[in-house]
DNA sequence: TTGAAACAGGACTATTTTTGTCCGGTTGCG
DNA sequence: CGCAACCGGACAAAAATAGTCCTGTTTCAA
């Protein structure tokens, strides 16, 4: 589950896109500008969103990217995995090699756990949340927010303090 | 929060040592062998180990490496911080650096929630825990089980179904 | 006290992944 | 036609990962 620069450029993008009027047609370099991110790479990013069907591009003048889906329904899991392709918090995990350790390797299954955990938070976020807190970066610089928001999977708001024994 | 193979060499390499009597010495190259990791990148790794206070090295004819504390009190959190130093999941939350994104970003409160969820993951799990769902390399490599079992933070066993609202 | 055994630690190297760039091709519009 | 925009593959630079190696230093024990 290896976050990169690449995945967090698609969801800035796809950011973009969603703060404008569903249905929108944005080129590449305005996008690009607004979120202060290379033009090439960003190119390279949106083929990707474009395979998974998160975006619909149009070519020629007058062409650029749109939402194919309403920013409610992407969730952050899927612009990742669209982006990185299945991804795995470890080697351990990778479905194609799978874990390569000596004899019963006892820390696949922590693994998995802390992955699935990961995998529900990005799956609980969406496009439209995020664009809600968002500034983008061609304005206001220095009015940065530093406000934790909660990402929780659905659950009660209090962080259960860490002090509650057997609820049941 | 990288997991490379740094850290799961450290993780096998603590239950090589879990799995002896308490206090017992033990050479690198054993340890190496038995889980089949690299004899001298394991000795960096223990390194690291014995300067997180997790092991002590002696040296000398009759030198290795020995648990300092007991297992069932060591985190696997411990262990991978130990190795990799304080680790983020993504540059955003990264401490020396930070967010380096344009304007507000959205996207660190997303990563924080996700990061801490790999760490209570990580924080809930014990060497001796691990010591005991683990078979090393050197005896049947073949026997692999196969099963999940839970590595979950104290709470109650149901996931609780996403669908719960309003709970004060 | 001498030598060998074992770790310490820094320098070095190889491989892989990330983070891009570049350029010719294709498509679509007017 | 001709330009505007994305497509897609090849390429390249930089960083991170995964080690290796060599020269210590410490300790034990003959």
């Amino acid at each position: 589950m290896q976050i990169t620069r690449a995945s967090e450029y698609a969801m800035l993008g796809l950011l973009a896109l969603a703060r404008r009027p569903m249905g929108e047609v944005v080129m590449l370099d305005v996008v690009a500008r607004e979120e202060d991110i290379p033009v090439s790479f960003l190119g390279k990013i949106f083929q990707s969103l474009a395979r998974g069907k998160l975006v619909k591009s149009s070519r020629g003048s007058g062409g650029g990217f749109m939402l194919v889906r309403s920013p409610e329904t992407i969730t952050a899991l899927e612009v990742i995995e669209a982006v990185e392709g299945p991804v795995s918090l470890t080697r351990c995990l990778d479905e194609d090699t799978g874990c390569e350790h000596a004899g019963g390797c006892a820390l696949c299954g922590l693994f998995a756990e802390a992955q699935d955990r990961v995998k529900e938070v990005f799956s609980s976020a969406t496009v439209a949340q995020l664009s809600g807190r968002h500034i983008p970066g061609g304005m206001v610089r220095q009015a940065r927010q530093r406000e934790r928001i909660v990402f929780r999977p659905q659950r009660a708001a209090k962080p259960a303090a860490l002090t509650e024994k057997n609820a049941a």
